[in-house]
DNA sequence: GAGTGGTCTAGACCACTGT
DNA sequence: CAGTGGTCTAGACCACTCC
């Protein structure tokens, strides 16, 4: 008679336990992804919770992804995204095509490497080229003096149906490819999948890529641009990629939503041969 | 006469404000990492509202690891724990050093390297050999028919003086590794160190490490364990070992928490010699 | 045992959605 | 314009901390 019963179902009284119970209907089929969930107030009266406590519920599911809807509007099971990898094979692949003619890259779809996401018409890139002074960190890693510039490219990849996008932003010191001015031009190619090519055509050649990999909560600005629920964590990733004589050439700064994609890296040991 | 007006304060009327606010105290130093925060009262009278908005405010900055303090108990500003890095380096360090005598890898400290902490007296290693059935994941990557077990170790490593901790789960066959009954022994040497080594005494060559690399929310037993504010997210690593032959032959969970290390990833790529 | 953090009910208001 | 989500004030209770 009392909550040691384990078996009978035990009694809604605060928000937890109104999450564990949408958790279960949801996990029972219940409720399917797409459907609607009871407004608030009826979910209060079901449970016999206060309302600000359904709220509250309802709140913390959205932010960890389960459920979504608009402020004000009806909310539904979210229906959740594909999962896909990324491999730091992709950067092997990548400097193999790079001495390939342009019709086999396309083919191949090098792009693709760079967003992990097919490219369909269902997509649109918005593009920005920028020469603008660099952060001091982005100045550091390039070993940059005072008043050296870099060109800025931010990509917003957005899915048209407002189903979630994905976007980045990389550096490259001006200085360096002032020489061709192709890469200057913001309508020239799709981007960012053909960086190492672009750097070729000014005669380096990429020898090593580091990636560094944190963790954080999106930004409030991340959340509406890129469809990532509050609550889910974002991968950050600062591609820098390194000529064959280790010095910085280009920085990407890469967000990734930790719900979409797994990240892989294999690391090729040398044997032991003695 | 409205809001407007950027340069003068912003009446302070929403929990968003009073995090502002807070947060603001914090930056200009008012407020120094380890001082106390006064109590969600004297809060909610100092900025104008009401208590539970002022504790909820809090609850955002303790989640954010911004504050920290027990439920209950007084709330201070959170002393930010050093940033470490990484890098997957020590997988070639490592292998390196298997082959050198027990005296050098003592010195060396080949156990710091995957815990990516300095080992003092003031860390104590709480470790658990079992040997189980493994999860359906894990004896997917091994290839193991049903009925064939693995040896799981968990390992927590924490502080004394509870300023923090780390932990990880390891799996290995045990058809494996039963041929070297020390590798059973809990007692036989700091771990997981040494793990390359143990498998090199069974005559296993590592030749390549993969790194599965997601992000996630701490689950509410890892925000009391391993003190992670239940705001950060967790980097969490799958490492699989790879022999010569490129069987998976050790499985290790690592769980990171986001706001104290970054990983770093080489990938080396070949000269087009062409 | 007083102080504190956390959270529930209760009622109210606002901004936005969805017809 | 009705419905909905979000959130603030208000008051209350509980568990825990700290002295």
């Amino acid at each position: 008679m009392n909550t040691s019963d384990s078996t009978a179902d035990p009694p809604v009284r605060t928000a937890p336990d109104v999450i564990s119970a949408l958790l279960a209907a949801i996990r029972e089929g219940e409720l399917q992804p797409g459907d609607h969930v009871p407004s608030n107030s009826a979910l209060a009266a079901q449970y016999g919770v206060h309302r600000n406590t359904a709220s509250k519920a309802v709140s913390h599911l959205k932010a960890a992804g389960v459920l979504s809807g608009p402020a004000g509007g009806k909310t539904w099971v979210r229906v959740k995204p594909p999962y896909t990898r990324r491999s730091n094979m992709r950067y092997h692949i990548e400097k193999a095509l790079t001495l390939k003619s342009e019709e086999e890259r396309a083919a191949t779809g090098v792009a693709e490497l760079d967003s992990n996401l097919k490219i369909e018409s269902l997509y649109e890139d918005l593009v920005d080229y920028d020469v603008v002074d660099p952060p001091s960190d982005i100045a550091e890693i390039f070993g940059l003096a005072e008043g050296q510039q870099v060109l800025r490219r931010t990509r917003l990849r957005r899915h048209r149906a407002g189903a979630g996008s994905s976007g980045s932003v990389s550096y490259l010191p001006y200085d360096l490819i002032k020489r061709n001015p192709d890469l200057l031009d913001a309508k020239r190619e799709p981007w960012p999948g053909g960086t190492m090519h672009q750097l070729f055509t000014i005669g380096i050649e990429i020898g090593r890529i580091q990636d560094r990999v944190t963790a954080s909560m999106p930004t409030p600005e991340e959340s509406v641009e890129y469809d990532i629920p509050p609550g889910v964590p974002v991968l950050r990733i600062r591609k820098i990629s390194y000529s064959t004589e280790d010095d910085a050439v280009e920085i990407a700064d890469i967000p990734i939503p930790a719900d979409r994609v797994e990240l892989v890296y294999d690391t090729m040991l040398e044997g032991w041969e003695s």
